[in-house]
DNA sequence: AGCCAGGAGATTT
DNA sequence: AAATCTCATGGC
């Protein structure tokens, strides 16, 4: 069959726990799960490709193409580093897991999700666009407006019936003003700052790549924040989740500061310079210790 | 009802 | 430099 594509999985790897995750986050409008399967609209350089995701064994992915009935060797390919970015499936966890399993913080919530890969935003647009409409507002707030975003101004195809949405493309908000989302429930201020970043994304100014290229997050925290409406905990969120940089310690992340202060049953929350020293004992896989946290809040 | 959300930038001390 | 104000809206 020519319609199904596979990707390998590495051995700590649950799908019925990955998939469990994408379950119980609020409706982001970007997948849906149905038969155990995840459906996702992946875009590609040459159009957008409705993908079914599943796997009876752990094993292996398989990945069905639902539509349109051709696509090509590229576009495949894309898909497949799509969906490897996505579920981190690069990276080795079991360092990680011998590491968590002994720690009195996190050997609980890794017992619990164990499989569990860091979903990330491998595109970096979105990831923008996510962690600045979410900033200062609660979770479930933000899921809703991310949403209200992509039904404005993202692409869809329907499929049986049902709608897949895409994430709204740079290009299209790059044309846009603060009046064409005078619906959206955010800043101004906030608006402004996403069409900034899309003219940016729009002339180049802002890449993945370049950001890659620079090879140090330190260096790439210091580029990012020289935008206007991107500060450190925004940078280090795009690091983490679009870049895959393991080990970054959000400690300006007021969630993980709640999740460290529940763990641990404290009065109150902790200070930066506590939670860095906490960091210290989870180096190089700060950003896993972050993304299990954050699975204790909800 | 009132404080707080997985902040950031501007303004004031 | 560091503290404080402002933004905008919903959740609890």
């Amino acid at each position: 069959m020519d319609n199904h594509l596979t990707i390998t999985l590495p051995s700590e790897f649950d799908f019925q726990v990955n998939l469990n995750h994408l379950k119980n986050q609020h409706d982001t409008c970007l997948y849906e799960i149905k038969n155990e399967s995840i459906i996702r609209l992946i875009n590609t350089t040459k159009g957008y490709v409705l993908t079914q995701i599943n796997s009876q064994n752990n094993h292996e992915l398989i990945i069905t193409i639902l539509h349109p009935q051709k696509i090509s060797t590229e576009q495949k390919n894309e898909i497949l580093n799509f969906i490897t970015h996505w579920f981190d499936l690069k990276r080795d966890l079991v360092p990680f897991y011998q590491l968590a399993s002994e720690d009195k913080i996190l050997a609980s919530v890794v017992h619990t999700h164990y499989g569990l890969r860091h979903i990330g935003i491998p595109d970096l647009f979105e990831a923008l666009c996510s962690a600045i409409l979410s900033q200062q507002i609660n979770l479930k707030f933000a899921a809703q407006l991310k949403c209200d975003f992509i039904k404005s101004f993202g692409d869809s195809i329907t499929y049986n019936d049902t709608k897949f949405w895409s994430f709204p493309s740079y290009e299209k908000i790059a044309t846009l003003s603060n009046e064409h989302m005078a619906h959206i429930k955010t800043t101004d201020r906030k608006k402004e700052c996403i069409i900034n970043i899309a003219k940016k994304m729009a002339n180049k100014t802002i890449t993945a790549g370049k950001l890659i290229e620079l090879n140090d997050p330190e260096l790439i925290v210091k580029e990012l924040t020289k935008v206007k409406g991107i500060g450190p905990w925004t940078a280090e969120y795009i690091l983490m989740r679009s870049l895959r940089y393991p080990s970054i310690f959000p400690v300006n992340d007021v969630g993980l500061l709640n999740a460290i202060q529940h763990i641990e049953n404290l009065n109150e929350r902790p200070n930066k310079q506590d939670v860095l020293t906490l960091f210290n004992r989870w180096k190089t896989w700060e950003s896993y210790a972050a993304f299990y946290l954050w699975k204790t809040l909800y």
